[in-house]
DNA sequence: ATTCTTGTTGCATC
DNA sequence: AGATGCAACAAGAA
């Protein structure tokens, strides 16, 4: 589920902890989703430090506690944070509960397990959260930048290359329709064959999909108006909200993927 | 029962 | 060397 407006409201469930010390870490050491660091070392990271302030970025969170140590949680396709009473007893799939001083459970839970949970502390911030690419709504995002990158993954389906963490960060399968959808382009068209006028609208509907995604979905998690793409691709028989004409679903780049024949042109792409 | 899933990684192949 | 494609990871829903 979560992108880059799912994860900005998932960031926020934890927001009612600010300021409270973290008393307790409890880490379900078989849990997957711990991989790669030890308990000892988390557990280090938190107990007896208060949270400060938290982040996200691409499809990546992290929260800041005293004296720089850092939490970072990617929930991968299931995982959820939640904000329960302190008494609150772990339920299967929560593989990691925080205690606050004021009495409540701060959870990660992610059914599937395919969420990571990282630690660390030091000066300043940790790799693995300095490494995330620059935001697509900032000014580094650029349609010349946009240019290279298609460039260099010229053979691709552009929904293939959308997906690229590297230089679309917390772009999923549903934002990376939505873009191609509004800019009126094949999902299978080969990203070496964008012309300069379909390379200014995909770099504007790239910016348009993050900023109404995080203002409809990242604040609060509303429902999209059905002027979106995002309420017709799964529907039975669901029809293209501009064109009127039939939705078509395939398998692009490995994921399941949804356009409108009418709108996206398989060749349009050169212009 | 079978097949699907809004993510990422590692490996084989081009 | 770098780009590309795909299976694997795991659980639950349809």
């Amino acid at each position: 589920m979560p992108e880059l407006a799912e994860v900005e409201f998932f960031r926020r469930r934890w927001d009612p902890a600010l300021g409270e010390r973290i008393v307790a870490a409890e880490i379900h050491a078989s849990a997957r989703c711990c991989r790669g660091i030890s308990p000892s070392a988390l557990r280090r990271a938190a107990e007896g430090r208060r949270l400060l302030r938290s982040h996200a970025a691409a499809k990546q969170m992290a929260f800041v506690l005293e004296g720089g140590a850092w939490i970072g949680v990617h929930l991968g396709m299931t995982g959820e944070l939640l904000c329960l009473p302190g008494d609150a007893a772990p339920g299967r799939h929560d593989h990691l509960v925080l205690r606050t001083s004021r009495g409540r459970a701060l959870v990660f839970r992610d059914p599937r397990m395919f969420g990571r949970i990282q630690c660390w502390q030091g000066k300043g911030e940790p790799p693995w959260w300095a490494a995330i690419a620059p935001p697509i709504l900032s000014p580094a995002f650029t349609p010349a930048a946009l240019a290279a990158f298609l460039r260099r993954r010229a053979r691709s389906p552009l929904k293939a290359v959308l997906l690229m963490q590297e230089r679309f960060p917390g772009i999923g399968n549903w934002m990376a329709d939505e873009v191609l959808w509004r800019a009126g382009l094949h999902p299978k068209a080969k990203a070496g064959r964008v012309g300069p006028r379909s390379l200014a609208r995909l770099h504007a509907a790239l910016r348009e999909v993050c900023r109404d995604a995080l203002r409809v979905i990242g604040k609060d998690w509303s429902d999209p108006p059905d002027s979106w793409l995002f309420n017709h691709r799964w529907e039975k028989g669901g029809r293209c909200p501009r064109t009127r004409g039939p939705l078509l679903r395939a398998a692009v780049g490995g994921r399941t993927t949804c356009w409108s024949p009418r709108r996206q042109v398989l060749g349009a792409e050169r212009r």
